[in-house]
DNA sequence: CGTTAACCCATGTTAACCCATGACAGCCCG
DNA sequence: CGGGCTGTCATGGGTTAACATGGGTTAACG
């Protein structure tokens, strides 16, 4: 396992602290981890963005692409950089989020985790709920377009012809 | 073998647990087996879609595609990766399944194990049924379009169906 | 000196692991 | 040609380890 896939959602404990859920641990280690975890507001929805040195790699190259001193990298810089903190990861896997970081994603007593690949989010579990079923919306038509959905499920194995549903 | 085909129906224990089709296996062996299968409701049907490493690089194939950062990008992350499940696969070829997917596929006593070659799908045997006499159906329509019939089977009597289970 | 955050330990629940049984099919041998 | 034998596979159950969660304690910092 080396991507963050599949949906948690753990409690936060009186004292504010969550279990990152554990498969999502193992691949933040694969992932060359360095004691902590990168965090930050999603630019475009009420959630987190988390992930590790990969995530940071990925940042650091859309600021790369822009030059030095440029107002557009600086602007960037600060929209990706400024708001970012890291997190520590205590002995039993679990993180303290600060205030500012709820505040963005409405969290309180629970945490629902979505496994996105390279990172990983944070949502007030009600919230992702909503959000997964547009998401879902939007994927059946994107299929449409593709054309009777081999695009995306590419199996094209015919199964197709009816095979399905 | 490399292709997942035919059809299986097994029981679902006290436990929850189900054994995967022993010939599925082995071609999730085949096919760089990681320790588990990847499995998500299907986006048209009642069933939830099943494969190996092969189905996991077809779903960051179509990402990959999409620029980071992207709203469509986070989107279609969510809709795919968000409702992917790792299931563990025991020494016995059993797996779990969650609350969450057996509630999409109204799954509770039996499954059965369809395969569709690059995939395979777990339906409620019952409706499995009653899809696959609709997709007969669509069959012989089609034959006879072709006027085929006779021409390929001589015999005609459907061979398809009795042979299985 | 008080408050916060890191650390350590305890617990219940759930899922992973291990072994036993019974059906069934293929195979060998009489 | 038929009967017994063996290996594969689905299924059931017991045991253990992993994990999420709760609480206490100590160390750091203002």
């Amino acid at each position: 396992m080396d991507r963050f896939v599949s949906t948690f959602t753990n409690k936060i404990d009186a004292k504010g602290r969550v279990s990152i859920p554990a498969s999502f641990r193992a691949v933040l280690e694969r992932d060359g981890y360095a004691g902590g975890i990168y965090c930050y507001p999603s630019l475009d929805a009420a959630a987190l963005d988390c992930g590790g040195e990969r995530l940071a790699k990925k940042i650091d190259g859309l600021l790369s692409g822009l030059p030095d001193y440029s107002d557009e990298r600086d602007e960037l810089s600060v929209a990706l950089y400024g708001d970012v903190q890291i997190l520590t990861i205590d002995g039993d896997g679990r993180i303290v989020l600060p205030e500012s970081l709820r505040a963005h994603a409405s969290l309180d007593a629970a945490i629902t985790f979505v496994g996105l690949g390279d990172k990983f989010q944070m949502w007030e579990p009600q919230r992702f709920e909503k959000r997964r079923a547009e998401a879902r919306n939007k994927v059946q038509i994107t299929r449409k377009l593709f054309g009777a959905g081999n695009a995306i499920t590419g199996d094209g194995d015919g199964g197709d012809g009816g095979a399905r549903e």
